[in-house]
RNA sequence: GGCCCGUUCGUCUAUCGGUUAGGACGCAAGAUUUUCAUUCUUGAAAGGGGGGUUCGAUUCCCCCACGGGCUACCA
């Protein structure tokens, strides 16, 4: 069994967008298969058509696109153990359903939803299981001619996996070690609806797991109370030498307060739950993504890593591929994570950091252009050079940097008063003409003229220079003033200069 | 209600019985800087409670509390 290639899958409901613990998921998959050597495969769960949402298997292949996620087989990915949508595998469940029906682990039941609604109301606990399944309308209880007759007649049916009781049942978790839970409390789940003449979750995930030969199934923990009922499939189907090993990972929870991270957390305090925007086709609401948010693929890649597991280091910023070289699914932890999404700023700021000035540039340069600037990639590029450890987002860039592009129109009020002071005027016209004199721009150039100017003058450097800033900038921040002033040009930095003494005289 | 899983700074977490309980985010202070931001330094900040086991428990066991999940012809 362990000679067997690790094969792990991925498998969403299309219902819509997908949630950032999905892609979490998707992501451990990613590496535990990459590590070792395995196929990570793209499978839709579609057997709720009830939920069926448009657009949504479309919106998750994107997200895993953006996020460099690589899938090896799958849907829209080919692969030899096909077809890998779940509506497409009719056939193939029929068959098993028929093979659990054949050798007595699985029978028919009549009991329509409103019966058993009326069941459960009038017995409080009512559980469908070996204690309660005699009493109920199925092929356990009638006799072969009343079921053949009333199949006959065309009454709607469910198939019922028959749980044995009183067995304790055993899953070993990778991560949680032996977990044990009693047959008895597991009921006689629903494996084929009648409703869409499709399997349930249950039937389907282990026929496909068991057909796709996969060797892990890493997954959240909201799955892990059905595990042993999963176990038991494997047994009754007679796959229990190939079952998988399960991996239950902790849940992403909300940031404050108590409970599961949900789409209206993201809404409520600010930050996106899905990887791409999305546009709901039902309601029409717009829900926002990571990547219209302006994170970086590889800073959202990151900070989900880290958010239950963690290399056993201090190390923090990995790379996909170290991240591929450093996963270790014994290292995953057991409580659910709080989403703490200051620490995502973070690592998209760490990210921005380390990427290249051109390709930042390349990404600013559409917002600038938004604002109906038209400047060189190369000014751009040496701007980004210079700011891009001021900023979390790129989008922030604009704000940070826009007195390179926009002259300032006004002249923030607190620092004309602190910085403008009674001389500014004569020493900025002083300065203005300076500059003005020079053939050599450059930035080495003027800070060695204008040093020397102000000492030979005896004035004071941050006088000088906070004024100067001042009318460059039209308020007190930003870089070294020389690095301002060689980005805008003499013809801009002396323009700007004579028209802030004109209005601050 | 029943069942399962979990519980270390506000948050993410390290610790394979003996540590001044470490790191990161955030926060605060200081330093550097021609401004702002960065950067650097420093600081505040944690083992839910109660029993055991042990020479010694954050670490192992039990109980409780709390948190989370599941309990559909949803996944």
């Amino acid at each position: 069994m362990s000679e067997r290639k690790v094969r792990v899958r991925f498998a969403p409901s299309p219902t819509g967008a997908l949630h950032i613990g999905g892609v979490r998921t998707a992501l451990y998959n990613y590496l535990f298969a990459r590590q070792h050597g395995g196929d990570l495969i793209f499978r839709i769960e579609d057997t709720d058509s009830n939920r069926f949402v448009p657009g949504a298997e479309e919106y998750i292949i994107e997200s895993f696109k953006w996020l460099g996620i690589k899938f090896d087989e799958g849907v829209s990915f080919g692969g030899n153990y096909g077809p890998y949508r779940q509506s497409e595998r009719r056939d193939i469940y029929k068959k098993y359903v028929q093979v659990l029906l054949d050798n007595g682990k699985a029978y028919i039941a009549f009991d329509t939803p409103e019966e058993l609604d009326a069941k459960r109301k009038e017995i409080p606990n009512f559980q469908y299981d070996a204690s309660t399944r005699l009493s109920m309308r199925n092929s356990l209880s009638m006799s072969k001619e009343e079921v053949d007759a009333l199949i006959a007649e065309g009454k709607q049916y469910v198939v019922r996996f028959k749980i044995e009781p009183n067995e304790d049942v055993h899953v070993n978790d990778i991560i949680r070690g032996d977990v044990v839970i009693n047959s008895s409390i597991l009921d006689d789940k629903v494996l084929y609806k009648s409703a869409d003449e499709l399997p349930t979750y249950h039937l389907a995930n282990i026929v496909d797991d068991h057909l796709m030969e996969v060797t892990h199934v890493i997954r959240g923990e909201e799955w892990l109370p059905s595990a042993p009922l999963h176990v038991l499939l494997y047994r009754a189907f007679g796959w229990a030498d190939t079952m998988p090993e399960f991996a239950h990972l902790p849940l992403l929870l909300k940031p404050d307060g108590n409970g599961k991270l949900s789409k209206r957390d993201g809404d409520r305090l600010g930050f996106p739950v899905f990887p791409l925007e999305w546009h709901d086709p039902k309601t029409g609401e717009v829900s926002s993504g990571y990547r219209e948010s302006g994170y970086l693929p590889e800073a959202v890649i990151n900070f989900l890593a880290l958010l239950g597991w963690n290399p056993g280091n201090d190390q923090e910023i990995m790379s996909l591929d170290e991240l591929v070289k450093l996963f270790d699914l014994h290292r995953c932890s057991k409580a659910g994570a709080k989403f703490d999404y200051e620490k995502a700023r973070w690592f998209n700021h760490e990210y921005i950091i380390m990427k290249d000035d051109r390709e930042l540039a390349e990404l600013f340069m559409p917002i600038i252009k938004e604002h109906g600037i038209d400047v060189p990639m190369e000014t751009v590029v040496t701007v980004v050079g210079m700011m891009k450890g001021r900023v979390s987002f790129v989008k922030e860039l604009w704000d940070t940097c826009k007195f390179f592009f926009v002259a300032p129109e006004e002249y923030d009020e607190k620092t004309v008063k602190k910085r403008w002071k009674e001389d500014s005027a004569k020493c900025m016209t002083e300065l203005a003409d300076l500059l003005e004199s020079l053939d050599d721009f450059s930035l080495t150039h003027q800070e060695e003229v204008v040093m020397k100017w102000i000492e030979d003058k005896g004035y004071h450097t941050g006088n000088i220079m906070n004024a100067f800033r001042l009318t460059l900038v039209g308020e007190g921040k930003g870089p070294h003033m020389f690095d301002i002033s060689s980005v805008l040009g003499k013809e801009e930095t002396v323009r700007r200069m004579r028209r802030a003494v004109e209005v601050l005289k």
